[in-house]
DNA sequence: TCTCTGCGTGAATACGCATGCAAATAATTG
DNA sequence: CAATTATTTGCATGCGTATTCACGCAGAGA
């Protein structure tokens, strides 16, 4: 790809009246304004309420001092000439854009559309803007970071994608907040936001046993990642409690995806003829996969044959297809988490480093498990209308 | 929300090594490095590589005139310095941004998330970015347009969303292509890459038909959009060439989304005790809604008791819980079309007004509809790996 | 050896806006 | 009414880079 381009230089028109020094600058610009393409600046705004340069500036920032009288007068010469102030120019001084770079690794899963719908809304009403970077999964993200800086970002975000410490020095060394959603680094500089994975297993654990499972399996995310590690865990860690043999629980890698788990299933049940009451599929994605294949495959019945269950509770899975029992990742409150350690508001605010900061999540109790008599109604979320 | 903010000045350092006029710049800019948060600039990778300003900047620009010695001295020494170049200014004086407009408004419906996807990718593979607005299904996306034209993007790419003849004005007035995506406005200076929903709609009747069908439900979408529409059109058109009365068609809304088909779908079959032989999702997510309603609701078998078919062919009606017939949206394609339409590599094209470019879709059989003798095998689509 | 190209280079400037500073005006007080 | 103080305003400048212009210099041709 070229970067280069051809851009026209203005043109001097030369017939013009003659001015005095002191009218050059908006002469320049009203000249300016005639060609395709040019942008109406504050000078053109400014030479039409009659005001200088500065007061239009003024006028559009919130908390300057400016009359009431002037700020209206620029306001309307701007809404005449459709004038939009350049974030652009604007964020040259300022040193702010008010962009925040959000990177993605996998949109294959719906979790994280929620997390981007819940990051773009609420960065939106706040005034910012959301600058996207897709990464393959377990890619590094080294690149869309370097190219984020490029854009001088004010904060990052990074889902599911790896890491380097190089990356959160550079971040660092230049001012720039980074959180990691739905992940942490044990041992790092950089902070993140994540679901209390560990407790979130335990849940799980306990209410497969609750509904008498004695054998169990489980289909593993991304190995390098401690999401899913963190929920095998605490999966584990319950069932060693009540006495579970550790040979009664068997796992398998599913990369994290539908397919993957639909292959791992397959390898499980279908090769290896494995039995087992339950199956912990450490996300809803790849809980459903698994059910697929158990169903439509296996011809068993669930919960009755098998029980299944998830983590994340995504809408997908909330369907009557699946009425799959899960544990609820709170997207919203670890959005939320995540932009008040980005501090977006204080630039001076120190740096926030090696944060970790887990938030319970809740188990959601649909069909997949039979469940005790404790019972609440089936719990739903949507997402959109 | 508080724009302003404090931001320091540059502290002078007063014991510094005295130095003459000429060395001012590199002086004041070498100081700076050392103030928390100040970026490193070109003048510090030029000081160091022992070259001009410009020489750097020319470095980091393909194509432009530097001899290969001196563009390796300045990366080098921009290496050192963990230098990027600032887009941001960069973009001052090129009236370039390389960042273009994607603006999102349901993104329960995972087709757009397939669209997103494929645009983030392509777009980064032409180094460009893409900054996200998320809409509320169904408003204006005149706010988020505004915002955009703030941030100087190169162009718009409007997806389900209404667009106003002002906004389509206000863009071309200042040279940024918009372009709709997925649908579009007839009679409009707007230009827009959709699928062709009227072949699409007829694709699905025939199938239909093929299988046997006389009676027929449909659940449409959004009534201010051609793309439900033309989709219904077909479909009824090619329905009525093969004898089909009207009356046997019926239409109930579905809004689009899961949700809004669960209802139509019980509206239509548990409280009117409609009888058909086939519904027509008017796209995949509200087929599979309607689905889940048939089958867990009503105890419907399908395609047994009744054929079901969609239009989109997103990743989740692939799955065995659904196996849905539909017609495939070539994504790469339309994405494809409407990034050329946008002609970013050439920032001096004329905007492209008024185009409609609808691209043929491709029917999928999958298991909603009795397959004819002359049969393929079912077609899958991934999203990510 | 001396012009004629043409490439490489540095100095200077513009891009559009925010802000420190000082001047000017308005509001307040004694 | 004069003396302050508070509020507005304009001027000038800087933010970091791309690009124009003019100049230096090496090799080509005469």
């Amino acid at each position: 790809m070229e970067k280069f381009g051809h851009f026209p230089k203005r043109q001097v028109i030369q017939g013009a009246a003659p001015i005095g020094p002191k009218r050059a600058f908006d002469a320049q610009h009203s000249m300016a304004s005639r060609r395709i393409n040019s942008r109406t600046t504050s000078f053109d705004v400014a030479a039409l309420a009659g005001v200088s340069q500065s007061a239009v500036s003024r006028a559009f920032t919130p908390g300057s001092s400016i009359a009431a009288q002037t700020r209206e007068k620029v306001i309307e010469a701007a809404r005449k000439l459709n004038y939009v102030p350049n974030s652009i120019a604007s964020s040259l001084t300022t040193k702010r854009t008010n962009i925040v770079a959000l990177i993605l690794g996998n949109l294959a899963n719906p979790f994280y559309v929620l997390a981007l719908h819940e990051f773009s809304r609420k960065l939106q009403a706040c005034g910012r803007q959301v600058l996207i970077f897709t990464v393959e999964p377990g890619a590094e993200s080294d690149e869309a970071i370097m190219r984020a800086l490029q854009y001088q970002i004010d904060g990052v975000i990074l889902t599911s994608a790896q890491l380097s410490t190089r990356m959160t020095a550079i971040c660092h060394e230049r001012g720039i907040p980074i959180v990691l959603f739905n992940r942490y680094i044990p041992a790092s500089d950089a902070s993140g936001v994540r679901c209390d994975n560990v407790a979130g297993g335990r849940l799980i654990a306990e209410a497969f046993l609750s509904a008498g499972a004695r054998t169990f399996t489980m289909i593993t995310g991304d190995a390098r990642g401690t999401t899913s590690q963190d929920r095998v865990r605490g999966f584990v860690e319950r069932l060693i409690e009540e006495g579970i043999k550790r040979t009664d629980i068997e796992e398998v890698a599913g990369g994290s995806t539908y397919d993957g788990a639909v292959l791992a299933t397959r390898k499980l049940f279908a090769v290896h003829r494995r039995r087992a009451d339950a199956l912990f599929g450490v996300n809803d994605i790849m809980a459903m996969g698994a059910m697929d294949v158990l169903r439509f495959e296996l011809g068993l019945r669930i919960p009755e044959d098998l029980m299944v269950a998830g983590f994340d509770d995504i809408p997908d899975g909330a369907r009557e297809s699946y009425k799959l029992t899960t544990v609820r990742q709170p997207v919203d409150r670890m959005v939320e988490e995540t932009l008040a350690i980005l501090h977006l508001d204080d630039p001076h605010h120190p740096i926030e480093r090696g944060i970790d900061r887990p938030i319970k999540g809740e188990l959601i109790w649909r069909g997949t498990i039979p469940q005790p008599s404790s019972a609440r109604k089936p719990a739903k979320r949507q997402l959109g209308q």
